[in-house]
DNA sequence: AGTGATTGCGTAAGCGGTTAACCAGAGTAA
DNA sequence: TTACTCTGGTTAACCGCTTACGCAATCACT
């Protein structure tokens, strides 16, 4: 239970110093195959495992990278979720941190505590990927000042700072290209998240972009905005209902709203894709199995992860090299919501890191 | 960028000694509040944050807690994934280590390095909450003589564990009686799981519980296995199919599979629940969106992350008491695939800690 | 005024590893 | 024989904090 060996007693008892145990922890040279397996022999028998901390605190790499997400909750009691992509964010960042030996230490952002927690875990860490939305800027900029940080899916104001993210914009214009030039829609509403979110703020660029391309009207704002979330893609819809003006397709902003519009378009008998096309963003685990399934964007969330990290890691190891900025390349997949029967083909949107 | 400034540092600049910027910055008793201010100032002009290693080595407590859960890959290149439902136990784990101030780290153990890494894992952390299926039990049992464990889903064949796991049997059975009392199923099937899932073989007790409850045949083995996924559940309806026979209710080890049960079914348009009703469990986002939706048992997923950090807090702050166990109450919600039309009333199913 | 408690702080000894510097002895080439 | 290179180690100085202990000054009573 209590991990109360050292190294010293393990030394001891092995007849070696501490140096010669060390090595052999560290899989390093300079002992014999014999002192080896005595020493380990005796670490086993002792249950000892070295002290992450002493290890950190003499060799000053903690083998630790930090994730911050946001936990995007009205800091009331409501439930509000952060979106579920940042699972597969979660799953990428772990899986390409394990693979060089790292552990990721994740911690979701409430309004509350925010900057303190960032502090507490920046101490932790060797280093920090910050996805959009976890901290205000200037909390970022202080943070980086300690610690190397990414940015993740979060155009950095402040600059300077490593960036990995997707091509929302391109996305978000070809599945609207899609509505236009295989539907032959003219009459379309982007459903927007929350303002301030960037990835928001690039799809409803993309959209625009779409519709400018096909000479259509290029609206200044969203249709309707909300949260990232079924209850506002929900709303909105009902809203557009109330107003009595639907339009002939509406592509949300994600596709936790798109789940939600389908929802307040059922409830209100409005026939999907028939009378209506609805698009997503993200291709989220339930979007393939709504009826009708929701055509929607592809984003690489897990890559996005995995990425991350790697650009962490990268960092870390040459801390001068200039910041760069890797954009992973998104993809439209069709499903039947926007129209298209059964599983169409997917068009590919590729983008350079 | 790069964290050269040390605690000594600060104390020079504030004239004070390192013992008070220490005691600041644990927010601590024992000085005035001009200091204080002062203390902080300089910290924050150096952009400086107190080291966690040195933390943790001075005052042996890192502030971080593991958890460590089963990426089910068939170690091959097969992108298997681990179930869905251990996201928002992440969530939940972090959840509850954050609102005590500490962080936690994430690993999940492939085949390969399991071992290694689980043991790299224990020297970073205070204790480590291990999920069903992560590790070989005499890994655990290594483990734990050095740092507290507290075993999730998976009851310890060691013993002598804190133990936290949800009523997968009274939860199985409840549904399997729903099937049989409200729409007069007599001919039932259980899809299971892996075999070795401790999850799987209680659900299918629960199963055979509520059969010989209503004096129907029980079986000794469910009627077909597989992974806990999509592809499992699809591969073992469509084998039922080709051998033609098909039971009036399937009941599914799990929502994933469940979704696949229903595509085989879909694809070989038998109709759902008319012809064949077919229930999950775990709830997962999607099972709400399936078209019928899908009739499952609520696992309170988010809970079990919360609750068994706290289990794990309390067990490091008290070493010395005896092991426990909570099993947290699960709940069936009736949807339409039992046959149900439309949403209906939940039956609650609860249990005692 | 005398006594004890409290406040506010400094001193310094660890915490459990890593690693640079050093060294004995064996091998080996000239 | 001499000098030089490996091998397989040892010694001890840190790494950057926490915290037990000590101490002076102030405060609260009696």
């Amino acid at each position: 239970m209590a991990d109360r060996s050292t190294i010293y007693e393990v030394a001891k008892r092995s007849g070696v110093s501490t140096a010669t145990v060390s090595r052999v922890m560290a899989d390093g040279k300079g002992f014999s195959a014999t002192t080896r397996d005595r020493v380990l022999a005796i670490a086993a028998e002792l249950s000892w495992v070295p002290s992450g901390q002493a290890r950190g605190l003499a060799s000053r790499r903690s083998g630790i990278v930090g994730l911050l997400f946001p936990d995007l909750g009205r800091s009331g009691e409501a439930e509000e979720e952060s979106p579920l992509y940042v699972d597969q964010v979660i799953r990428g960042a772990e899986r390409s941190a394990t693979s060089v030996g790292d552990a990721v230490l994740i911690a979701a952002t409430r309004s509350e505590s925010g900057r303190e927690l960032a502090f507490s875990i920046a101490g932790k860490v060797d280093g920090l990927v910050v996805m959009a939305r976890s901290l205000p800027d200037d909390d970022i900029a202080a943070i980086s000042r300690c610690v190397p940080v990414v940015m993740l899916a979060n155009t950095p104001s402040s600059g300077g700072l490593d960036f990995v993210g997707a091509d929302n914009r391109g996305g978000a214009r070809q599945i609207t290209t899609h509505l236009i030039t295989q539907h032959g829609h003219t009459s379309l509403a982007f459903l927007g998240g929350p303002p301030e979110s960037p990835d928001s703020q690039d799809r409803f660029a993309g959209f625009r972009d779409a519709l400018r391309a096909a000479g259509l009207t290029v609206p200044r704002r969203p249709a309707a905005t909300g949260g990232f979330t079924e209850a506002g893609g929900q709303q909105a819809v009902t809203a557009m209902l109330g107003a009595g003006r639907l339009p002939g397709a509406i592509v949300c902003g994600n596709d936790e709203m798109a789940i939600g519009a389908l929802a307040a378009l059922r409830a209100a008998r409005v026939r999907v894709p028939a009378s209506v096309a609805v698009t997503g963003f993200d291709d989220i685990a339930a979007s393939r199995h709504m009826r009708p399934a929701l055509s929607t964007v592809h984003q690489p969330m897990r890559e996005l992860g995995e990425r991350s990290v790697r650009v962490l890691l990268e960092r870390i190891a040459e801390p001068g090299r200039p910041p760069g900025s890797v954009v992973l390349p998104t993809q439209v997949v069709i499903r039947g919501s926007c129209g298209c029967r059964g599983q169409a083909a997917a068009a590919a949107n590729g983008s350079r890191p």
